[in-house]
DNA sequence: TCGATTATCGTCAGAATGACGAGAAAAGGA
DNA sequence: TCCTTTTCTCGTCATTCTGACGATAATCGA
């Protein structure tokens, strides 16, 4: 039996939340094609590596982060016949969600990564409509999943939980109600008994993610 | 540049509801490896063919259906080294949502096809988990999307509507309920003006889908 | 001490939900 | 023809959820 010969890549779309805003990672292109450009990190596929495997490697080495925070999901696979000039090449992209970190590490191949706000277009090969598919399953996944949680440290205040709402969906969310949804849905986040300090304001209460992995009844957009 | 070789695959989960009980289109294989075994059905990506191509392709040569009847969305991807003994195969997985048609033809490359009931172990490669992605999938989508409607001919009653629900998260639903839910969630299904005959009972008014993507606020399971 | 700021708790009307009653409109058999 | 069975469709009602907003609590910085 014979058939067509491919290439596998992954390629992540790593987002968290800055002063605000939503932003993801992105690299500008050390090599051939597209040399310059700005893109979304990512690479090849090794001989035996499973494609989770691959996507999380690749994370580390952007990031420099390898532990088990935040949250890795495949977000889907893109294939299009002349999506890359050096032949056929199905990319599997990959979506993290990280709390905001310090300014990342330039990975091997790539010249220079930055945190950019997103809305940035023009990225390299398919990029944009990728990063676009993994903004709209973020903002999409956050009303019925906990996943929100996975854009905050360990510990957090309800306020900074409504802060990621604000900056996912791009609006205000009333303080009161959002306290009041976030603290009865069954899993969704559990007190730790501590709390802020020197912070303006009232002290707020610290919580950790809870157990719950959908939300019921969900967040309204 | 130099990097591992792959081949790719589509696999199709293709769903339907037949006698108030979901069901998955299964082939046996006429071909090693695997000779014999049940499975998904799915082939090889031609060389230049967007996946979806491909998708779509498998599905009319399955199914003998060609049409934008019904749903066809990408599952995932699956690419463990060792999944297919022939070598470095990664698969994306589809998930298509039929309504009930007559008994499927057998494929070039398959001794059988089948309508089997949701549940069977033992698929060739991994395709029992595959088909277990695409199950949970379309359970998790009937609750904040009309997919439902993918399941059912262009005209349909409520209740048939409510069948399908049923036998996708398998239990009753009151049907009075759900009849006031369906008719009055904006944008699920609209009146054609029509009605059944010559079924038992009193004669159903006849909907087609709507226009919303999402359902909102969404059927609780 | 005095705002400014943020967190947290309450209230209240309107909408949505779940449980169920009741009638409407057909088919099929006695 | 009349009755039974079946399924659809419309209502009712108590409970819960939601959105809008008032009020108070607890800190910081001037």
């Amino acid at each position: 039996m014979s058939y067509p010969v491919f290439a596998v890549t992954v390629d992540l779309v790593v987002l968290t939340v800055r002063d605000g805003a939503l932003h993801v990672l992105l690299v500008q292109r050390g090599c051939e094609p597209y040399l310059g450009r700005w893109a979304l990190p990512g690479g090849f596929v090794h001989a035996d590596e499973d494609l989770t495997t691959a996507a999380r490697r690749e994370l580390g080495e952007e990031t420099g982060l390898d532990g088990p925070a935040g949250h890795l999901e495949q977000l889907g696979s893109y294939g299009d016949p002349g999506r890359d000039p050096r032949g056929r090449v199905v990319t599997v992209a990959y979506l993290a969600l990280l709390p905001d970190l310090p300014s990342p590490t330039a990975g091997t191949d790539a010249a220079a990564a930055e945190w950019a706000p997103i809305g940035r277009r023009g990225l390299a090969f398919d990029h944009d409509r990728i990063l676009a598919d993994g903004v709209e399953r973020a903002r999409s996944k956050l009303e019925y999943t906990p996943l929100a949680t996975a854009f905050c440290p360990p510990e957090f205040t309800i306020g900074a939980l409504r802060g990621v709402y604000e900056a996912v969906w791009g609006g205000p969310i009333d303080p009161r109600n959002f306290h009041r949804k976030a603290t009865t849905t069954p899993g969704f986040v559990e007190p730790t008994g501590r709390s802020t300090e020197g912070e303006p304001g009232r002290p707020a209460r610290l919580y950790q993610r809870g157990e719950a992995t959908r939300l019921n009844p969900p967040m309204s957009r």
